[in-house]
DNA sequence: CCTAAATTTTACCAATTGGTAAAGCGACGA
DNA sequence: TCGTCGCTTTACCAATTGGTAAAATTTAGG
């Protein structure tokens, strides 16, 4: 109980807590949780060293909120994979959603770019307890999609894996991407790159459909 | 002429000097240049802190060090790129390459990440003197080949993008991918899987060749 | 074995770190 | 007017940081 204050936030809680998060944000995605100090979050934020402990407990209570609204933000995307949808849509639409969600908030990629770098330590567990039930159930769907030759044989896991690295890689290495396409912006660019990879790799072939896709062994 | 020991390097040098760089190329590319400490390093390569600094100048020193070693190493697959090769076999081998040495060196791959998502700001010079003219002549490779309908209209700066986030994927996302993989190794999987995407990606249409992209002046 | 150079250790330091204690300040109700 | 409650500042602190000086030790060469 030394330092939040319960009950009900008021006005001047919210805009201070806000203001920390937001300053606590750029810091931890740019320097990693041992890198970032106190002082350059509480400068941030325009706030001196103790106000900033004020509103929360410590250093690492600020990356762990920070950490943990990030992780319903950055989840929503995958939940809304529908099974009921068309397959290459839904894929479709999931990569745009994530690429926007890149450009526009690139700090918050950086952030858990910065945790997944140090070996996820202070994010073992929602891992396990979060992110692997949801990851294998829209995995199972995407393989019901190929099973059925609604899309291309594809490893569901690693469908995922490619089309999360290549949209946060406009967010995590944005210094790279800018120096080397001369500082214009990629948006436009990557959003039809991506699409039109995707959707190759994606759309059944008009060859060989589901005949020997469906159970027995490839390779 | 403080620091490092001219002339020629003794057997004891080489020896506690590479001692120190592998200590501080995992702790970097865990910590990042600001989380990191000397007293880590130094433990990690099991030398004290002023030793370490006998052989090195300082932090930053050995920082530079490591990444401008890591640049050759990094830079070499795409050095090999050949453009009299057979571009889809030139581009997938690239894959491969690339895949081998996130899966080898994490470390390395971690390292460059960890300066990436920093903004680069200990390699600014390097990414526009060494990276980015060997990236602007490989693009144009890649675009030749998409204007001799050799290879599926691509874009090549975002290609290679894609070609870059897919494989490093591997290494700096290693924590979350270990968990979701069920800590199977992906190796195998993660091979096959992105040769067959870039396949797909690259391999020429039978329906529309080079007829819209064949010559005009690129830019 | 002896000396000189190379290496390593011990003992420091000033600055910065995350964090605490307590005094000060402002608004608001009695 | 007073008190008090929420917020902010000032003044600290012990630990750790990157780095240095110099003594102690090891090594190499003759």
């Amino acid at each position: 109980m030394t330092t939040p204050p319960e009950k009900k936030p008021s006005r001047i809680q919210m805009r201070n807590r806000r203001l920390i998060l937001d300053s606590a944000l750029e810091v931890f995605s740019r320097d990693g949780f041992g890198g970032a100090t106190l002082d350059s979050i509480a400068s941030g934020a325009g706030l001196s060293k103790p106000n900033v402990l004020y509103y929360f407990g410590g250093k690492t209570e600020i990356y762990i909120t920070l950490l943990s609204q990030l992780l319903e933000t950055w989840l929503d995307p995958l939940i809304e994979l529908d099974p009921d949808g068309d397959p290459v849509s839904e894929l479709l639409a999931y990569v745009q959603r994530k690429l926007d969600m890149s450009l526009d908030l690139p700090a918050e990629s950086k952030l858990f770019a910065v945790e997944m770098l140090q070996g996820a330590p202070r994010m073992g567990t929602y891992l396990v307890n979060d992110l692997k039930p949801l990851f294998d159930e829209k995995c199972a769907i995407i393989q019901d999609w190929v099973d059925t030759g609604r899309i291309a044989p594809v490893d569901p896991a690693h469908l995922i894996f490619t089309l999360w690295s290549t949209t946060q890689h406009y967010a995590d290495f944005g210094a790279q991407v800018s120096v080397l396409l001369d500082h214009e912006n990629p948006a436009a660019r990557a959003s039809s790159h991506l699409e039109q990879m995707f959707r190759r790799l994606l759309e059944p072939q008009a060859g060989q459909p589901l005949t020997k896709s469906q159970d027995s062994a490839p390779d």
